[in-house]
Formats: C-alpha cells, sequence, structure tokens
DNA sequence: CGAGTTTGACCTGCGC
DNA sequence: GCGCAGGTCAAACTCG
C-alpha cells in the first residue's frame, strides 16, 4: 500500500486535522471541479508497506538534484471519478507509466511554478477504480495559485501550526 | 507562440 | 551479471 512519510509531522495529529478539514475541503473545489465528487478522503500513514515500489527508485536517478533535500511526502487517496485534483497548484505532467501490479498508468506530474520542485504522482487503485491515490513529494515555495483550501494547502497548515 | 501533454527511450536500483 | 520495474527526460505534438 501507499506509504506516508513525513519528517516532521505527526501522523495522528495530521489525520484528525484532515478530518476535520474534510467539510471545509469539499467547499474548496473549484466550480468546474464539482465531478471530482470526492467524498473520501483518506491520508496515509504508517511505516513501510509492502508495495515497495517508490521507495525503491531514486527520485534523483540520473539528474542527482538534491540529494540532501529533507524529503516532505505524503500520500492520500480520494474518492473520484477523474485523476486529477484541483488542489490550486498548476501542475504539468512529465510522465506516465504501467505499474506492475496496478492496470491503470501511474502518472508523475511537477508543480510548473519556478523554483518549485514539488512531485505528485497520481495512480488509480487496482481494486477500487474510483479510488486514486496521489503521493505529493515535496513542498511548495510559493503561495497557492487559487483561492482554494486545497489538501496541499491543509496539510501545510497542519504542518505550520503544529 | 507559449504552456502543457504524450510517449518512447534512457537510467538506476534491486532481486535472482 | 542480467533482467525487471519504476522514475525521469525530452522531442514531438496539441491546444488556447
Amino acid at each position: 500500500m501507499v506509504v506516508v512519510e513525513q519528517s516532521h509531522m505527526e501522523n495522528s495529529h495530521l489525520q484528525s486535522r484532515f478530518s476535520a478539514s474534510h467539510s471545509s475541503l469539499n467547499m474548496g473545489i473549484d466550480p468546474h471541479a464539482q465531478a471530482h465528487a470526492v467524498s473520501e478522503f483518506q491520508l496515509y500513514s504508517g511505516g513501510a508497506s509492502g508495495t515497495s515500489g517508490s521507495d525503491k527508485a531514486k527520485q534523483s536517478g540520473k539528474k542527482g538534484d538534491h540529494k540532501g533535500t529533507k524529503k516532505h511526502r505524503y500520500a492520500f487517496q480520494t474518492r473520484s471519478q477523474v485523476d486529477i485534483l484541483d488542489d490550486g497548484y498548476r501542475w504539468r505532467k512529465y510522465g506516465q507509466k504501467v505499474v506492475k501490479n496496478s492496470k491503470f498508468p501511474r502518472s508523475y506530474y511537477k508543480c510548473t511554478h519556478k523554483g518549485c520542485n514539488v512531485k505528485k504522482q497520481v495512480q488509480r487503485n487496482t481494486k477500487d477504480e474510483e479510488i486514486v491515490v496521489t503521493t505529493y513529494e515535496g513542498l511548495h515555495t510559493h503561495p497557492i495559485g487559487k483561492i482554494t483550501d486545497s489538501f496541499e494547502q491543509i496539510l501545510l497548515k497542519a504542518c505550520t501550526t503544529s
């Protein structure tokens, strides 16, 4: 399963804040994004599990960009009809791969903001096609692009206020 | 014309 | 050492 890694947050605390912000989350979604129909919102937490996929491969890879960078990574799943959740940031797709255990391809996105190296992976759950697993990696170094109480912003709030 | 998407190739790490 | 799987790049393409 998907793993959440938080370097400076308490999982339980964050999770409770997520539940608390659930209602505002739905309200915050863009009008044109209503089709998302986010009726479920779960933040994954816990230690390493069996999936092993994203942890094995080094994201530094050949480029070897920031190796010493602090790793902020959190994954959560939403029940949605579409893959792309409008979280208020602008994302550019840079890759798509078919992963072994899933019949749905995994999509890779980068934040298009200058100097912001946040990435996210979007993948549908094989067992339940309506569940979309989104994995964020990194923290945005810029304000949100929309007036949307996004997932990310909630996360940031949870980070900064704790 | 610029920004974003698609898609195949390439690179790296891990297991056997 | 080899093959597989995952992650990223970049050229070509599309769209506003």
